[in-house]
DNA sequence: TTTTAATCGATATATTTGTATCGATAAAAA
DNA sequence: TTTTTATCGATACAAATATATCGATTAAAA
């Protein structure tokens, strides 16, 4: 009864944002050290590793229910296990991709997603001259096929890399035919009914700040130059 | 004097980190409406827009300078130069690349960098099949000669788009040749000396949270159905 | 066996970020 | 011209996140 009580508990408190967008660093981390074949891992080494501070990775990781050894620190195995279970990263999820370019073909190309929870297993485009090609053993179908197959193969996940133009009627589309979760790589701010999940990979936000920080360094420098 | 006062003011305060992070996204909405020759917009269209905050808004537009109009709103032209300009995307600054495999060569066909402040004039790899070749315009050169061509070009920027066992190798080569800025697409944490600047850009970050969040969505809804 | 020291994890505090309130302003309507 | 009203922007408040403190624990050294 308690028990059941905890895990009831366990996924009414939402994980802070900015402690699930440490997971992924985590696992890599941890993943990477596995295959030294370290056993334990302290929370200090893992915030050095990171650039973290301890006391944060030690409340991150608290989050997981795994429980550290004095002196010893965390099984990695264990973490590993937990953060992967947390993120879905111990399944993967079907997917369809729309937009079958440039960016596209690298995402169909790349064979690690399958450890991410994420399988791409089709694609679409509105191109004639690239539907019915093949990138990375996935055929490209034409658009029109897209709600038919979502619903036949349930898939629940769609991944917008097509110009930001044509992202939110794809957006409308994948919504009207059943899809739960959107991954847009375009530019635009998308509008979807409140329940479905949508998760912008923001290449250009990430790329603002590192052109505004170097001009930054760089004007300070110049700065201090000109003072001497 | 007093100018000159409020301009080291805003060199000395620092902007804060989500704002900086939504500065690109105002940049596209206001682009986008651009096109639709509006003049003025007002906090509350673009919090409409892009589901934030109106207040929000507002104080993340008070850092550009640019002041509003009561009962209209901000002029988007003076807000697209102003937002523009703290980024430092009104001038491009020349970037090298490294690892010309799927990732990168999306990277490298990307056409739209000009107008976030981004120059790719060269792409580097160790794969002799790769070196020599063109892509997008751009020759992939051997890693070797990194170090002679940064200096020579005064770079600032280094992309990594090689495979994670390489890049922290790869930083250190970018860091020895001068360069200041690295955009990170590998999955592992560099450690750089406190001066570089590191930006990553963690598409495995951006999956985690939607595969968690997609995941929670759904085991709530099977125990919605259960409960019934 | 006893001592030492690294680490955990709970609780408390500080900082950062986000949200609300409200008077001032100026465009548009009356 | 006067009134109305949408919006700004300053200030105050709330929530989320990060950091500090410290006793409890236990592996390893003495
Ligand atoms: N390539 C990059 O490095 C990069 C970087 C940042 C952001 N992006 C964004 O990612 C997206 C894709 O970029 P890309 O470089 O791969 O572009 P791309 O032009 O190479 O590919 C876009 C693909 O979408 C297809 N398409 C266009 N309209 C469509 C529609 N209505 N339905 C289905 N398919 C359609 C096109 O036929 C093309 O195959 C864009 O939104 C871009 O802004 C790309
Ligand atoms: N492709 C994707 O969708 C995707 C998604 C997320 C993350 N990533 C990450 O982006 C990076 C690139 O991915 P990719 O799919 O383009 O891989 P890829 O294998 O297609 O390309 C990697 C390139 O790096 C080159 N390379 C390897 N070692 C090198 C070295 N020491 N010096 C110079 N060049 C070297 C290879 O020759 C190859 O051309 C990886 O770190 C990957 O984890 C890629």
């Amino acid at each position: 009864m308690l028990e059941n009580e905890s895990n009831i508990e366990k996924e009414i408190k939402m994980i802070p944002e900015p402690t699930l967008r440490r997971f992924p660093q985590y696992i890599h981390l941890l993943k990477r050290l596995r295959k030294e074949s370290t056993q334990y891992i302290s929370s200090t080494t893992i915030a050095d590793e990171l650039e973290l501070d301890s006391i944060q990775v030690r409340k991150d990781l608290a989050i997981t229910g795994v429980v550290g050894k004095p002196k010893l620190g965390f099984d990695i195995d264990e973490l590993i296990s937990a953060l992967s279970n947390i993120l879905n990263w111990d399944n993967s999820t079907d997917a369809f991709l729309v937009g079958a370019g440039s960016l596209g073909s690298a995402l169909l190309g790349y064979k690690n997603f399958n450890q991410y929870g994420l399988n791409i297993v089709a694609a679409f485009d509105n191109d004639p001259n690239k539907i019915g090609k093949t990138i990375s053993g996935i055929e490209v179908l034409p658009l029109e096929k897209f709600g038919n197959m979502v619903e036949r193969m349930k898939v629940h996940i769609g991944i917008i890399t097509a110009p930001p133009e044509a992202a939110q009627k794809i957006a409308e589309v994948m919504v009207q035919s059943g899809i739960q979760a959107i991954w847009n790589f375009s530019s635009i701010h998308l509008k979807v009914p409140f329940n479905i999940i949508v998760e912008d990979a923001l290449l250009t936000q990430s790329l603002g700040v590192l052109t505004h920080t170097l001009s930054e360094k760089l004007k300070k420098e110049i700065a201090v130059l000109e003072k001497q």
